[in-house]
DNA sequence: TGAATTGTGCATCGAACGCTGCTTAATACC
DNA sequence: GGTATTAAGCAGCGTTCGATGCACAATTCA
């Protein structure tokens, strides 16, 4: 259902994910408008009629790639063990997915930013701060479950399972295989009792 | 001992330190040469003089910062496991150390590059496949001398630690505390045998 | 002392950056 | 049909990017 004035001459959606493909390989700024323009098939005032400016533009894009994968929904599993193991392996599986650019978008697009872009690292950092409550809160209900032992602290459960995953867009941005990152995960998740115990 | 002409004016040394640390701190291109030039205290004559370019100046900011925690010492350890846990320990509490920026400079420093930059990206790459390379052969050795079953996989082995390693970065780059990283380090090394075995 | 050599300050280069004013085109409402 | 509303194309905004030409300063060597 078209509004009131002209209608779009292109569709938004699929420019949104092209721009969530672009921000995803290159980084909020090692993407220009122009290569976004480019890509789109669309002039630089249509991109700024329809997405307002860069940086609304990576927040669509990253919330576009947050709905992908959502993190509380691995929170409802049945355990703790689940919500981990579920998350790293789809994770893996998809930083390794040649239909998209390797790694994870909330890892690793806003690292290094110059001061004016501190704004959109800070974005990220927060949505891997709320992950990683999510996690945490999921671990303290674990151990209030009965699943874990009283004695574990989710905190640091947490923290080793998430540097493992953080870890996986590396080796994934690195060109590692599907097989070693899934080995990586066997490997993280063999140790469960361990790490939790 | 000063060479013939003019004899620079500021301590290059000193100025490399510089660069160093606001590369570290923001990335390659998060770094601007009028940031450079205004932490040097110099001009920008002097820094094209002294190091070239803004690319052969990060190299050899880069080649420094590897210089101060070089991988290959590790590997002369008596165990893997020591290697390992050597490794891990000193990078960690380096990742974390107030007086130098968050998380690990070659990991970060580089990950969201424009096109333009893909040589300094596959530069850094470039070192941690060597660090990853000296780590599997430091695996391998352990699995002849018999410190690890034979059965184990030293691709596997690097690169779960690897992973560790790198998501360490991260979570320093998140403000995570000393504490909170070295519980991690203290989780996967209590899992060694696990996975090497 | 004069020549050769090297570093510095100043001014600026061309290119790319993110972004926008203005005009025209295309639609819905009345 | 007339008007309001939104989109697209064109041209260009001011700024910053990395980098440099040139004149001058400061040193060594003959």
């Amino acid at each position: 259902m078209p509004g009131r004035g002209r209608p779009r001459g292109f569709d938004r959606d699929a420019a949104l994910r092209t721009a969530m493909r672009l921000f995803w390989a290159r980084g909020y700024e090692g993407v220009a408008i122009s290569d976004l323009t480019a890509e789109m098939g669309i002039g630089t005032r249509s991109l700024y009629t329809a997405f307002g400016s860069k940086e609304r533009l990576f927040r669509e894009a990253v919330d576009l790639y947050a709905a992908l994968d959502d993190t509380a929904g691995y929170c409802d599993l049945p355990t703790a063990r689940d919500t981990v193991e579920r998350l790293l392996r789809a994770r893996a599986a998809a930083y390794v997915d040649p239909a998209t650019p390797p790694g994870c978008m909330i890892v690793l697009a806003a690292t290094n930013t110059s001061q004016d872009n501190d704004a959109v690292r800070d974005f990220l950092a927060g949505i891997r701060a709320r992950d990683r409550d999510l996690l945490t809160t999921r671990l303290a209900k674990a151990r209030a479950d009965g699943e874990v032992p009283t004695a574990t602290d989710p905190d640091t459960v947490v923290a080793f399972y998430l540097s493992v995953l953080y870890g996986l867009s590396m080796h994934a941005k690195d060109g590692r295989s599907a097989a070693e990152l899934d080995a990586v995960v066997d490997t993280a998740m063999a140790v469960w009792d361990m790490v939790v115990g």
